[in-house]
DNA sequence: AGATTAGCGTGCGCCGAACACGCTTCGTAC
DNA sequence: GTACGAAGCGTGTTCGGCGCACGCTAATCT
Protein backbone atom coordinates (compact mmCIF):
# COMPACT_ATOMS: atom_id res chain seq x y z
CA UNK A 1 0.00 0.00 0.00
CA UNK A 2 1.05 3.17 -1.36
CA UNK A 3 1.35 5.85 1.91
CA UNK A 4 3.31 8.47 0.66
CA UNK A 5 1.16 10.69 -0.09
CA UNK A 6 -0.48 10.24 3.31
CA UNK A 7 2.60 11.07 5.04
CA UNK A 8 3.17 13.90 3.78
CA UNK A 9 -0.05 15.36 3.53
CA UNK A 10 0.11 14.97 7.52
CA UNK A 11 3.29 16.31 7.59
CA UNK A 12 2.15 19.47 5.09
CA UNK A 13 -0.95 19.85 7.82
CA UNK A 14 1.49 20.43 10.19
CA UNK A 15 4.01 22.54 8.19
CA UNK A 16 1.17 25.05 7.38
CA UNK A 17 -0.30 25.40 10.66
CA UNK A 18 -0.22 28.93 11.70
CA UNK A 19 1.58 28.66 14.78
CA UNK A 20 4.24 26.90 12.72
CA UNK A 21 5.05 30.03 10.13
CA UNK A 22 4.23 32.29 13.24
CA UNK A 23 7.08 30.24 15.24
CA UNK A 24 9.26 30.49 12.21
CA UNK A 25 8.94 34.26 11.86
CA UNK A 26 8.97 35.37 15.06
CA UNK A 27 12.15 33.79 15.08
CA UNK A 28 13.36 35.18 12.53
CA UNK A 29 12.43 38.74 13.42
CA UNK A 30 13.49 38.56 16.47
CA UNK A 31 15.09 41.79 18.06
CA UNK A 32 14.93 43.41 14.06
CA UNK A 33 13.01 46.28 15.49
CA UNK A 34 9.24 47.10 15.00
CA UNK A 35 9.71 47.60 11.41
CA UNK A 36 10.59 44.07 10.22
CA UNK A 37 8.22 41.19 11.48
CA UNK A 38 5.77 38.81 10.15
CA UNK A 39 3.80 41.09 7.84
CA UNK A 40 6.76 42.63 6.04
CA UNK A 41 9.32 40.33 6.00
CA UNK A 42 7.58 37.92 2.65
CA UNK A 43 7.82 41.96 1.29
CA UNK A 44 11.55 42.40 2.82
CA UNK A 45 12.76 38.51 1.59
CA UNK A 46 10.99 38.54 -1.74
CA UNK A 47 12.62 42.03 -2.87
CA UNK A 48 15.91 40.84 -1.90
CA UNK A 49 15.33 37.76 -4.35
CA UNK A 50 13.95 39.84 -7.10
CA UNK A 51 16.50 42.90 -6.51
CA UNK A 52 14.70 46.23 -7.37
CA UNK A 53 11.15 46.14 -8.84
CA UNK A 54 8.33 47.67 -8.83
CA UNK A 55 5.30 47.30 -6.43
CA UNK A 56 3.33 45.39 -8.51
CA UNK A 57 5.87 43.16 -9.94
CA UNK A 58 6.81 42.40 -6.14
CA UNK A 59 2.84 41.63 -5.38
CA UNK A 60 2.88 38.84 -8.44
CA UNK A 61 6.04 37.63 -6.54
CA UNK A 62 4.28 37.33 -2.85
CA UNK A 63 0.83 36.72 -3.59
CA UNK A 64 -0.24 39.99 -2.51
CA UNK A 65 -2.37 43.17 -3.56
CA UNK A 66 -0.16 46.15 -4.81
CA UNK A 67 -1.81 48.27 -1.91
CA UNK A 68 -0.55 46.00 0.58
CA UNK A 69 2.78 46.01 -0.68
CA UNK A 70 2.35 49.82 -0.80
CA UNK A 71 1.51 49.97 2.85
CA UNK A 72 4.45 47.52 3.95
CA UNK A 73 7.15 49.36 1.70
CA UNK A 74 6.00 52.50 3.83
CA UNK A 75 7.11 50.79 7.09
CA UNK A 76 10.17 49.28 6.03
CA UNK A 77 10.96 52.75 4.44
CA UNK A 78 10.14 54.43 7.65
CA UNK A 79 12.65 52.17 9.23
CA UNK A 80 15.35 53.60 6.54
CA UNK A 81 15.51 49.44 5.38
CA UNK A 82 14.05 50.15 1.79
CA UNK A 83 14.08 53.04 -0.63
CA UNK A 84 11.82 54.22 -3.60
CA UNK A 85 13.29 55.45 -6.30
CA UNK A 86 11.95 56.92 -10.00
CA UNK A 87 12.17 53.95 -12.49
CA UNK A 88 14.60 55.70 -15.18
CA UNK A 89 13.21 53.66 -17.77
CA UNK A 90 9.57 54.39 -17.00
CA UNK A 91 8.57 57.56 -15.03
CA UNK A 92 5.43 56.59 -13.60
CA UNK A 93 6.68 53.77 -12.07
CA UNK A 94 8.45 53.40 -8.15
CA UNK A 95 11.11 51.10 -8.12
CA UNK A 96 11.28 49.55 -4.07
CA UNK A 97 14.98 49.21 -3.75
CA UNK A 98 16.88 47.55 0.02
CA UNK A 99 19.23 50.19 1.09
CA UNK A 100 22.73 48.74 2.14
CA UNK A 101 21.13 48.47 5.68
CA UNK A 102 18.18 46.39 4.55
CA UNK A 103 20.13 44.25 2.37
CA UNK A 104 22.93 43.60 5.60
CA UNK A 105 20.02 42.87 7.41
CA UNK A 106 17.98 40.40 5.34
CA UNK A 107 21.68 38.58 4.80
CA UNK A 108 21.65 38.04 8.24
CA UNK A 109 18.45 37.06 8.84
CA UNK A 110 18.92 34.65 5.96
CA UNK A 111 21.66 33.06 7.38
CA UNK A 112 19.91 33.15 10.94
CA UNK A 113 17.51 30.91 9.25
CA UNK A 114 19.41 28.73 7.43
CA UNK A 115 21.73 28.20 10.49
CA UNK A 116 18.79 27.71 12.39
CA UNK A 117 17.60 24.97 9.95
CA UNK A 118 21.07 22.75 9.94
CA UNK A 119 21.44 23.15 13.66
CA UNK A 120 17.64 21.62 13.74
CA UNK A 121 18.92 18.63 11.52
CA UNK A 122 22.58 18.43 13.13
CA UNK A 123 21.73 15.34 13.94
CA UNK A 124 21.15 13.83 10.66
CA UNK A 125 23.93 12.21 8.53
CA UNK A 126 24.83 14.74 6.19
CA UNK A 127 23.90 13.31 3.02
CA UNK A 128 20.80 12.50 4.25
CA UNK A 129 19.74 16.30 4.78
CA UNK A 130 21.40 17.10 0.76
CA UNK A 131 19.42 14.33 0.13
CA UNK A 132 16.39 16.10 1.77
CA UNK A 133 17.24 19.87 0.83
CA UNK A 134 16.97 19.04 -3.01
CA UNK A 135 13.96 16.69 -2.84
CA UNK A 136 12.09 19.49 -0.91
CA UNK A 137 13.17 22.06 -3.69
CA UNK A 138 12.19 19.78 -6.48
CA UNK A 139 8.75 19.02 -4.85
CA UNK A 140 8.27 23.09 -3.99
CA UNK A 141 9.01 23.73 -6.89
CA UNK A 142 7.60 21.07 -9.45
CA UNK A 143 5.02 19.28 -7.53
CA UNK A 144 3.21 21.25 -5.00
CA UNK A 145 2.99 24.74 -6.78
CA UNK A 146 2.59 24.00 -10.35
CA UNK A 147 -0.59 22.15 -9.57
CA UNK A 148 -2.03 24.26 -7.38
CA UNK A 149 -0.76 27.98 -8.94
CA UNK A 150 -0.81 29.85 -12.07
CA UNK A 151 2.07 31.87 -11.50
CA UNK A 152 3.80 32.78 -14.64
CA UNK A 153 1.23 33.77 -16.91
CA UNK A 154 1.32 37.19 -17.26
CA UNK A 155 -1.70 36.91 -19.97
CA UNK A 156 -4.47 37.71 -17.69
CA UNK A 157 -2.65 40.75 -16.31
CA UNK A 158 -5.00 42.21 -13.52
CA UNK A 159 -7.26 39.12 -12.30
CA UNK A 160 -5.06 36.88 -10.99
CA UNK A 161 -7.37 36.24 -7.65
CA UNK A 162 -9.40 32.84 -8.77
CA UNK A 163 -9.30 30.56 -6.25
CA UNK A 164 -7.88 32.73 -3.34
CA UNK A 165 -11.03 34.30 -2.40
CA UNK A 166 -13.47 31.54 -4.16
CA UNK A 167 -16.08 30.96 -2.46
CA UNK A 168 -17.01 34.11 -1.44
CA UNK B 1 30.09 24.79 1.44
CA UNK B 2 27.18 23.69 3.08
CA UNK B 3 24.24 25.54 1.03
CA UNK B 4 21.74 23.02 2.46
CA UNK B 5 20.01 25.35 5.23
CA UNK B 6 19.96 27.86 2.34
CA UNK B 7 17.90 25.84 0.24
CA UNK B 8 15.73 24.31 2.66
CA UNK B 9 14.80 27.88 3.71
CA UNK B 10 14.17 28.89 0.36
CA UNK B 11 11.69 26.22 -0.26
CA UNK B 12 9.98 26.85 3.12
CA UNK B 13 10.09 30.11 2.12
CA UNK B 14 7.83 29.09 -1.05
CA UNK B 15 5.91 26.83 1.07
CA UNK B 16 4.49 29.27 3.85
CA UNK B 17 3.27 31.64 1.59
CA UNK B 18 -0.28 32.63 1.92
CA UNK B 19 -0.93 31.71 -1.59
CA UNK B 20 0.15 28.29 -1.19
CA UNK B 21 -1.95 27.85 1.61
CA UNK B 22 -4.97 29.36 0.22
CA UNK B 23 -4.51 27.31 -2.94
CA UNK B 24 -4.07 24.31 -1.20
CA UNK B 25 -7.10 25.00 1.16
CA UNK B 26 -9.07 25.77 -1.40
CA UNK B 27 -8.07 22.68 -3.19
CA UNK B 28 -8.83 20.65 -0.45
CA UNK B 29 -12.30 22.32 0.31
CA UNK B 30 -13.73 22.58 -3.02
CA UNK B 31 -17.09 21.13 -3.53
CA UNK B 32 -17.65 20.45 -0.10
CA UNK B 33 -20.19 22.59 0.84
CA UNK B 34 -20.44 26.13 2.54
CA UNK B 35 -19.40 25.23 6.19
CA UNK B 36 -15.85 23.82 4.81
CA UNK B 37 -13.06 26.37 3.58
CA UNK B 38 -9.66 27.63 4.30
CA UNK B 39 -11.27 28.68 7.92
CA UNK B 40 -12.95 25.60 9.11
CA UNK B 41 -11.34 23.07 8.08
CA UNK B 42 -8.08 23.41 10.37
CA UNK B 43 -10.69 23.36 12.93
CA UNK B 44 -12.03 20.12 10.98
CA UNK B 45 -8.97 18.16 10.48
CA UNK B 46 -7.44 18.70 14.27
CA UNK B 47 -10.40 17.82 15.95
CA UNK B 48 -9.83 14.50 13.58
CA UNK B 49 -6.69 14.03 15.10
CA UNK B 50 -7.81 14.74 18.82
CA UNK B 51 -10.59 12.85 19.00
CA UNK B 52 -13.63 14.57 21.00
CA UNK B 53 -12.11 17.97 22.73
CA UNK B 54 -13.07 21.13 24.50
CA UNK B 55 -12.93 24.02 22.94
CA UNK B 56 -9.63 25.46 24.57
CA UNK B 57 -7.85 22.18 23.78
CA UNK B 58 -8.69 22.73 20.47
CA UNK B 59 -7.29 25.86 20.53
CA UNK B 60 -4.38 25.08 22.18
CA UNK B 61 -3.88 22.50 19.24
CA UNK B 62 -4.32 24.28 15.70
CA UNK B 63 -2.84 27.59 17.57
CA UNK B 64 -6.02 29.74 17.64
CA UNK B 65 -8.21 31.53 20.36
CA UNK B 66 -10.66 29.46 22.15
CA UNK B 67 -13.92 32.32 20.50
CA UNK B 68 -12.99 31.51 16.83
CA UNK B 69 -12.82 27.83 17.71
CA UNK B 70 -16.18 28.42 18.82
CA UNK B 71 -17.56 30.22 16.24
CA UNK B 72 -15.57 28.03 13.64
CA UNK B 73 -17.23 25.18 15.49
CA UNK B 74 -20.78 26.98 15.20
CA UNK B 75 -20.49 26.53 11.50
CA UNK B 76 -19.76 23.20 11.30
CA UNK B 77 -21.99 22.34 13.64
CA UNK B 78 -24.88 23.96 11.80
CA UNK B 79 -24.12 22.10 8.52
CA UNK B 80 -24.41 18.85 10.55
CA UNK B 81 -20.53 18.25 10.63
CA UNK B 82 -19.53 18.77 14.07
CA UNK B 83 -21.68 17.66 17.32
CA UNK B 84 -21.74 19.58 20.68
CA UNK B 85 -22.10 17.28 23.91
CA UNK B 86 -21.59 17.76 27.55
CA UNK B 87 -18.37 16.52 29.12
CA UNK B 88 -19.76 13.48 31.09
CA UNK B 89 -16.49 14.02 33.71
CA UNK B 90 -17.41 18.19 33.92
CA UNK B 91 -21.00 20.14 33.64
CA UNK B 92 -19.56 23.34 32.40
CA UNK B 93 -17.43 21.80 29.63
CA UNK B 94 -18.86 20.95 26.47
CA UNK B 95 -17.25 18.81 24.05
CA UNK B 96 -16.92 18.99 20.31
CA UNK B 97 -16.66 15.99 18.29
CA UNK B 98 -17.35 15.40 14.79
CA UNK B 99 -20.28 13.63 13.52
CA UNK B 100 -20.32 10.52 11.16
CA UNK B 101 -20.80 12.49 7.97
CA UNK B 102 -17.74 15.02 9.79
CA UNK B 103 -16.05 11.70 9.82
CA UNK B 104 -16.88 10.62 6.71
CA UNK B 105 -15.99 13.95 4.56
CA UNK B 106 -12.88 14.45 6.49
CA UNK B 107 -11.54 10.91 5.88
CA UNK B 108 -12.03 11.49 1.77
CA UNK B 109 -10.57 15.10 2.38
CA UNK B 110 -7.63 13.68 3.40
CA UNK B 111 -7.90 10.74 1.12
CA UNK B 112 -8.05 13.40 -1.72
CA UNK B 113 -5.03 15.70 -0.50
CA UNK B 114 -2.84 12.53 -0.76
CA UNK B 115 -4.14 11.32 -3.51
CA UNK B 116 -2.96 15.28 -4.65
CA UNK B 117 0.52 15.15 -3.65
CA UNK B 118 1.08 11.69 -5.38
CA UNK B 119 -0.11 12.83 -8.00
CA UNK B 120 2.18 16.22 -8.44
CA UNK B 121 5.23 14.05 -7.81
CA UNK B 122 3.87 10.69 -9.88
CA UNK B 123 7.00 11.56 -12.39
CA UNK B 124 9.21 10.54 -9.40
CA UNK B 125 10.98 7.29 -8.64
CA UNK B 126 9.14 5.49 -6.51
CA UNK B 127 12.08 5.16 -3.91
CA UNK B 128 12.59 8.76 -3.96
CA UNK B 129 9.04 9.65 -3.12
CA UNK B 130 8.97 7.29 -0.08
CA UNK B 131 12.81 8.76 0.85
CA UNK B 132 11.16 12.28 0.62
CA UNK B 133 8.14 11.56 2.88
CA UNK B 134 9.85 9.60 5.51
CA UNK B 135 12.65 12.78 5.25
CA UNK B 136 9.91 15.26 5.55
CA UNK B 137 8.16 13.73 8.24
CA UNK B 138 11.66 13.39 10.47
CA UNK B 139 11.87 17.18 9.81
CA UNK B 140 8.89 17.99 10.47
CA UNK B 141 8.20 16.11 13.79
CA UNK B 142 12.31 16.58 15.14
CA UNK B 143 13.57 19.41 13.44
CA UNK B 144 11.84 22.48 12.89
CA UNK B 145 8.74 22.72 15.78
CA UNK B 146 10.95 21.27 18.38
CA UNK B 147 13.41 23.93 18.05
CA UNK B 148 10.88 26.65 17.71
CA UNK B 149 8.76 25.86 20.43
CA UNK B 150 10.35 27.71 23.73
CA UNK B 151 8.36 30.89 22.78
CA UNK B 152 6.19 30.56 26.26
CA UNK B 153 7.21 33.27 27.94
CA UNK B 154 4.94 35.44 26.38
CA UNK B 155 3.23 38.42 28.48
CA UNK B 156 -0.73 38.06 28.38
CA UNK B 157 -1.67 41.40 29.28
CA UNK B 158 0.97 42.85 26.36
CA UNK B 159 -1.17 43.15 22.81
CA UNK B 160 0.96 41.06 21.24
CA UNK B 161 -0.21 39.84 17.97
CA UNK B 162 1.40 36.85 17.37
CA UNK B 163 0.53 35.36 20.28
CA UNK B 164 2.02 31.87 19.81
CA UNK B 165 0.97 28.99 21.79
CA UNK B 166 2.02 25.70 19.78
CA UNK B 167 0.30 22.81 21.89
CA UNK B 168 1.15 19.92 20.26
C1' DA C 1 -1.35 65.96 -30.58
C1' DG C 2 -5.19 63.27 -28.84
C1' DA C 3 -6.64 58.98 -27.10
C1' DT C 4 -5.85 54.77 -24.87
C1' DT C 5 -3.42 52.03 -21.71
C1' DA C 6 -0.54 50.99 -17.77
C1' DG C 7 0.93 51.96 -13.21
C1' DC C 8 0.89 53.95 -8.54
C1' DG C 9 -0.98 55.88 -4.12
C1' DT C 10 -4.99 56.19 -1.10
C1' DG C 11 -9.80 56.08 0.96
C1' DC C 12 -13.26 52.63 1.94
C1' DG C 13 -15.56 48.38 3.38
C1' DC C 14 -15.19 43.55 4.69
C1' DC C 15 -13.81 39.98 7.57
C1' DG C 16 -11.09 37.31 10.61
C1' DA C 17 -8.97 37.13 15.22
C1' DA C 18 -8.04 38.41 19.92
C1' DC C 19 -9.76 40.73 24.11
C1' DA C 20 -13.28 41.59 27.80
C1' DC C 21 -17.55 40.57 30.08
C1' DG C 22 -21.13 37.68 32.18
C1' DC C 23 -22.88 33.26 33.32
C1' DT C 24 -22.66 28.52 34.87
C1' DT C 25 -20.34 24.82 37.26
C1' DC C 26 -16.60 22.40 39.82
C1' DG C 27 -13.50 22.16 43.76
C1' DT C 28 -12.26 23.41 48.37
C1' DA C 29 -12.30 25.50 52.89
C1' DC C 30 -14.80 26.67 56.96
C1' DG D 1 -23.73 22.14 54.33
C1' DT D 2 -22.64 26.47 52.65
C1' DA D 3 -19.76 30.00 50.81
C1' DC D 4 -16.01 31.48 48.06
C1' DG D 5 -12.40 31.24 44.50
C1' DA D 6 -11.25 28.98 40.07
C1' DA D 7 -12.15 27.12 35.53
C1' DG D 8 -14.62 26.94 31.38
C1' DC D 9 -17.77 28.39 27.71
C1' DG D 10 -20.39 31.63 24.74
C1' DT D 11 -21.05 36.38 23.09
C1' DG D 12 -20.36 41.44 22.28
C1' DT D 13 -16.80 44.55 21.07
C1' DT D 14 -12.65 46.30 19.05
C1' DC D 15 -8.56 46.20 16.28
C1' DG D 16 -5.95 45.37 12.23
C1' DG D 17 -4.88 43.50 7.73
C1' DC D 18 -6.33 42.91 3.11
C1' DG D 19 -8.52 43.56 -1.38
C1' DC D 20 -11.29 46.72 -4.20
C1' DA D 21 -12.53 51.23 -6.30
C1' DC D 22 -11.28 55.85 -7.36
C1' DG D 23 -8.28 59.59 -9.08
C1' DC D 24 -4.06 60.94 -10.93
C1' DT D 25 0.26 60.80 -13.77
C1' DA D 26 3.00 59.17 -17.48
C1' DA D 27 4.05 56.29 -21.49
C1' DT D 28 2.58 54.39 -25.96
C1' DC D 29 -0.07 54.12 -30.13
C1' DT D 30 -2.54 56.24 -34.01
Amino acid sequence: MNETGHDIADALGLLLRRTTRAHLYSLLTEGLGEAVDELTYPVFSGLARTGPCSAADLGREVGLDRSTITRRADRLEHAGLLRREPDPADGRATLLALTDEGQGLVAATRRRLADHIEGSLASWPQEEARTFARLLRRFVDEGLLAAGEPEHPAAPGQGRRGAVDAGR
